[in-house]
DNA sequence: CAATTCACG
DNA sequence: ACGTACGTGAATTGA
């Protein structure tokens, strides 16, 4: 059975241009939102048509047969925006790499070349499919013929017309489309029509008459300004309905072979999709049919990609146990190294073996291996701190040699932290990516080798080895252009002073993890449980009912359609339950309030006790995070496995999560320390505004100053409801401020919200110019810079789109205060972590949150480390405005507060 | 797998 | 008129 499904190009990326609104794009920043519109779409219709030849077509030039009817044909349109010219090439590059044809021909539309197409299709009965958004192509369906015309705007559904529908839909045959278009006309291309005549109108002419020619033959049956009208564009009507004719004799030099399809090519599409950042879409390609897609490999117009089994061979070596003597006096020469690893977190991830490549060599150490005795060089080259070592995500690396039994030190150059200083908003988020993102031949995807899911297998050792190599030679290859990377832009303090030394303190803090008691855990559990019983019954009570409160549908319904509470917001799938809902509505209804109280245990529940329990390892009562220190766009490190940096504090129940944490040894205490206010400080530095330094320089509490300064009132006047303005005015001004921002935290009008900022920039000139300047920086550059020279890039700083604009105006204002604070802890942990080693302290440092380090200290170091970890936090960076660190302590995190 | 919600700084 | 506060991770529901 063969099926062609033909598509009209120019239509599909205009509509995927307008309806993917969100600000997709390359690393350098062309967009990409009509391209992957139009691949999702794509993907859609290859999924439910299942056809077995395609063909794009697209409109070759500006200029057709048509203008020689009509001048005036396609007058009056819109240049295509320059954000979507640039797009027709990558997706051409695109369809091309999927091994889908695509034709264009100068003089013709994308539309006659369907309609003649469709006509040789229909002829040999061919069942054939017609993509497009404009209604014109009806008139081609047919019994073999079907349109499906797009739905609405964007890309979503489509609708499929064949005669049956059209006949229903409008109760006109498919050649009588052609009629309806003289009569009503089209706005988009030019074509007149009859004026005054619309749907409705020439809807019911045809009806009566058929076609344009037998109507213009019975003008006199007409009465009144439509006869009028008719009679006044005879003419026009004719001629339009010229124009809105497909032409079906278009010489096409196409052979029927050249549109098969049997699957996309992966090897050349993966590549395209990565450059294209359309890394969600990968795994949605689907491979192409081994067997019976055999012939269709030789489409003679794809351009051959460069596929990783064309390249030269590398000189690849399986180490065995007779061969590690020879190898270990390679081990000197070796300049990266890489680890084929399996799993996400990197204290649970099996390790199958080491790539150690250096000069033109590549050996493949399996892990088993490196337990035999012959191994032992092997094993102190990895631990030698001496014996530098480069290579991509060294700090995983180092974790899961460590969970396997084997000591790693010496990181020189790690790869991905520097793809993260060049561009932290990098999508690549590994090695293959990387390399697409430089140039590089392409790589075979982890998972085309291993399987993803439960088809993951290890393959045999030379194919493990033979794609460990060529990740190798990539990483080799990519170093070089970092390191000039990171000298142009003036990063390589940044990177090797900073980045790199703290890789190996983080992993150290990892490795030590942080004692966590699960009894203390479980029997705070055990009270939530049975509070969380007794709301749930609360509820079902008041609802007359049981349902699962955790689902906000059937909450939505119980509370808006069964009890009747005024809906305040909607969500895409239906009533927004939040909290801020809940809170406007609690006046209304008893139960809100229950499912406040219920929503605030279950989450304690089922998050920070069931979810902690589970991290914590038995033998050594102790959970090991891990931080991922190249993914934040802003500098600061995230955490996961479990995530630590939210354990709650906010609320008095939650806060008691806290008390579990505890020392690992008995007779420690767990010291917290965290920076005061570093982000405003950061801030005052930045902007140099004279006041917000001066309060900073007299300690003052900064809420109460800023309402003094705005309220203009005394220290003495200031009342909890203006501090508490003027707080969130602060926390504003750090997000980057919105009016719009404000009255929605505050709870107050816009205008009112606009008021505060008004009167917060009359006193804070400084922080006014810096916003200003920040933005205009951020315009002029493309990007905006923290005081340690971490820069992030913000392309729709340039945007037309409001919206988008706006998100980039307030994060140029937000990064480089937000990143210059994760400067600075970050630099604070280094100083600190050196401190330690100096002086040979066995205090160690546990966990960072951002402004917090929290330590395990001994007895003996107590005294000591209650002012050497704040002295070396205050003193991390010098700013125009002193640092400040506030330390506390106690027998677990809960009293270190 | 997307959407919703909520925990933290 | 437009429509969000900045930065994260995890659990749950319901396709």
């Amino acid at each position: 059975m063969t099926k062609l499904m033909m598509i009209d190009g120019n239509n599909l990326i205009y509509r995927a241009f307008y309806g993917i609104t969100a600000p997709l794009q390359t690393a350098d920043g062309r967009p990409t939102n009509a391209v992957y519109g139009f691949m999702l779409m794509l993907l859609r219709l290859l999924q439910d048509e299942k056809p077995t030849h395609i063909l794009v077509t697209f409109d070759a030039g500006k200029v057709t047969f048509r203008h020689e009817t009509f001048s005036e044909y396609k007058a009056g349109r819109q240049k295509t925006p320059p954000e979507l010219s640039t797009q027709f090439p990558l997706l051409k590059e695109l369809i091309e790499a999927l091994g889908i044809k695509q034709y264009e021909l100068a003089n013709y539309e994308a539309d006659d070349i369907m309609g003649t197409l469709a006509r040789l299709a229909d002829e040999q009965e061919c069942e054939t499919i017609i993509v497009s958004g404009d209604q014109d192509v009806l008139q081609l369906a047919s019994a073999h013929v079907r349109i499906n015309l797009l739905k609405g705007k964007g890309v979503g559904d489509v609708l499929p017309h064949g005669p049956e529908q059209i006949m229903e839909r409008f109760g006109l045959t498919p050649l009588q489309i052609i009629d309806l278009k003289g009569l009503m006309g089209d706005s988009s291309d030019n074509i007149p029509g009859v004026p005054g005549v619309g749907e409705k109108t020439a809807l019911k002419l045809l009806h009566e008459y058929g076609s344009v020619e037998n109507l213009l033959e019975n003008t006199d049956k007409l009465k009144g300004k439509l006869k009028e009208r008719i009679e006044d564009n005879k003419e026009s009507a004719l001629l339009s309905k010229k124009l809105a004719t497909i032409f079906r004799e278009v010489p096409l030099p196409l052979e029927w072979d050249e549109l098969a399809y049997g699957g996309a090519d992966r090897e050349a599409a993966v590549p395209v999709l990565r450059q294209l950042q359309f890394n969600s879409l990968i795994e949605k390609i689907p491979y192409a049919d081994g067997e019976d897609g055999a012939e269709t490999d030789e489409d003679p117009f794809a351009e051959p990609a460069p596929k990783a089994a064309d390249r030269p061979p590398l000189d690849v070596r399986i180490a065995d146990e007779d061969t590690l003597g020879e190898l270990a006096e390679f081990l000197p020469r070796v300049s990266v190294i890489h680890a084929e690893t399996h799993g996400d977190n990197p204290h649970h991830a099996e390790l199958v073996g080491l790539m150690l490549h250096g000069e033109e060599r590549y050996d493949y150490v399996p892990f088993e291996l490196l337990k035999s005795p012959q191994a032992a060089p092997i094993l102190e080259w990895l631990e030698d701190p001496e014996a530098p070592k480069n290579g991509y995500d060294l700090h995983r690396l180092d974790l899961v040699l460590h969970w396997h039994g084997i000591a790693f030190a010496g990181a020189a150059f790690d790869s991905q932290l520097a793809a993260y200083l060049i561009d932290p908003t990098e999508t690549a988020t590994n090695v293959s990516g990387l390399a697409v993102k430089y140039e590089l031949p392409a790589l075979t995807e982890d998972d085309e080798v291993y399987g993803r899911g439960a088809k993951f297998a290890w393959p045999e050792a030379e194919t493990l080895a033979a794609h460990s190599a060529r990740k190798a030679e990539a990483i080799e290859a990519i170093i070089p252009k970092q390191r000039e990377l990171l000298e142009r832009f003036e990063m390589n303090r940044l990177f090797f002073e900073l980045e790199m030394p703290l890789s190996r303190i983080l992993a150290d803090m990892e490795k030590q993890g942080i004692a966590v008691n699960p009894e203390d855990l479980e029997k705070l559990g055990g009270e939530f449980e049975i509070e969380i019983k007794r709301l749930q019954s609360e509820i079902y009570a008041h609802a007359g009912m049981e349902f699962n409160i955790n689902s906000t549908r059937q909450l939505g319904e119980i509370l808006f359609d069964k009890l009747g509470l005024p809906a305040k917001k909607k969500t895409k799938t239906g009533y927004s339950t939040d909290a801020k809902v809940l809170e406007e509505l609690a006046p209304q209804h008893e139960i809100v309030q229950i499912i406040l109280q219920y929503r605030q245990l279950a989450k304690l529940q089922s998050t920070y006790i069931e979810g902690l329990l589970k991290e914590i390892r038995p033998e050594t009562r102790k959970v090991h995070t891990y931080y991922r220190q190249a993914l934040t766009a802003t500098g600061r490190l995230s955490s996961q496995y479990p995530n630590l940096q939210n354990i709650p504090i906010r609320l008095e129940e939650g806060r008691k999560i806290r008390k579990a944490f505890v020392p690992s040894e008995p007779g420690w205490t767990i010291l917290a320390a965290d920076y005061s206010q570093i982000e405003l400080r950061v801030l005052a530095h930045i902007s140099d505004d004279a006041g917000l330094k001066d309060a900073f320089l007299h300690d003052m509490d900064i809420h109460t100053k800023t309402a003094m300064d705005v309220f203009g009132v005394t220290r003495e006047e200031v009342d909890s409801n203006m501090r508490r303005s003027a707080k969130a005015v602060n926390f504003g001004i750090v997000y980057g401020i919105s009016d719009y921002g404000l009255s929605q935290n505050l709870g107050i009008t816009r205008a009112e919200a606009a008021n505060f900022i008004e009167q917060y920039f009359a006193v804070f000139q400084g922080v006014q110019q810096y916003m200003h300047d920040i933005v205009e920086e951020a315009k002029k550059d493309g990007f905006v810079k923290t005081m340690l020279e971490r820069r992030r890039y913000l392309p729709e700083i340039h945007a037309k789109n409001f919206a988008l604009r706006s998100f980039a105006e307030r994060t140029a204002m937000n990064t480089p205060i937000q990143g210059t604070a994760a400067d600075i802890i970050k630099l604070a942990m280094v100083q600190v972590d050196a401190v330690l080693n100096e002086r040979g302290l066995k205090s160690r440092m546990l966990l960072q949150v951002h402004d917090e380090l929290v330590f395990e200290v001994p007895e003996d170091e107590l005294e000591l480390m209650k002012t050497l970890v704040p002295e070396t936090m205050e003193g991390a960076l010098k700013l125009s405005v002193p640092l400040k660190a506030d330390v506390s302590f106690g027998a677990n995190w809960y009293e270190a507060k």
